[in-house]
DNA sequence: CGGCATCCAAATAGATACTG
DNA sequence: CAGTATCTATTTGGATGCCG
């Protein structure tokens, strides 16, 4: 009776396969969503490996926090904490090759942030936009 | 003194750039973060555009949340509002070119997240790890 | 340094009911 | 259908102090 969906494409398997990709993108950000993980990984591929100098260049982030980020991490296959037996045990966390399957995607979002920041940038945050706290 | 930095690339302009692709993520995941928006945006580009199409398609987003982050993706030039007149009006969300932007970002994840799955599924989920609840 | 434990404040989200 | 309002439950996070 009522006409079908205009959109090209609609039809038989359409949602199946909306719900497909939608399952997809949930599981990618149930575990490398939140605030911090990415960035983490990002930090520590740029040759930040101890616990301190990640919460410095993370910023914001408290020390719980990255605590349980990184264990999180590591749960999930990305990254290994190393102890080295010493006078003070040295605690380093290293990525895993697992870590670099994140890499295309890590480089979309770099991309994108930035575009989007210039976007904002040239809209002349008038104050009613989006900027952040 | 000490030994530098092993890591390739290490040294002056460095821990600047990795600021620089931290601030753009950041900025990305505040405006596309969260369990959500995304999953909205893809099904929107699916056809779905009635408020209730979405909920039912974006499973488990509760009316309120929904509603809450039509109102946000809409303030960020995502999408438009759309009233049509009519006994009952007809209320759709529309996305706007700038959604478009996302198309990349969203491949990336939708592929990473695939592959997650198969990975996980593939370790055979033994119990003790990754599995959504 | 690299955390964990505790307490407490704030943000988030579910359930339910109600409206135009 | 497309939400809003209210209340409450849960999650999350900051602050602080302590410990090996």
């Amino acid at each position: 009776m009522a006409a079908k969906k205009l959109i090209p494409g609609a039809g038989k398997g359409f949602t199946e396969e909306c719900t497909k990709v939608l399952l997809a993108v949930s599981d990618a950000l149930y575990v490398i969503g939140g605030k911090w993980k990415l960035m983490i990984i990002i930090a520590m591929a740029r040759g930040n490996s101890r616990f301190t100098e990640l919460q410095r260049q993370v910023t914001g982030i408290s020390a719980r926090v990255l605590s349980s980020e990184l264990k999180e991490l590591e749960a999930n296959g990305f990254i290994i904490k190393k102890v080295t037996a010493g006078y003070p045990v040295t605690i380093e966390y290293e990525l895993l090759p697992y870590s670099q399957t994140l890499e295309e995607l890590v480089e979309a979002m770099t991309r994108w942030g930035m575009q989007h920041r210039e976007k904002i940038k040239n809209e002349r945050l008038i104050g009613d936009s989006v900027v952040k706290p």
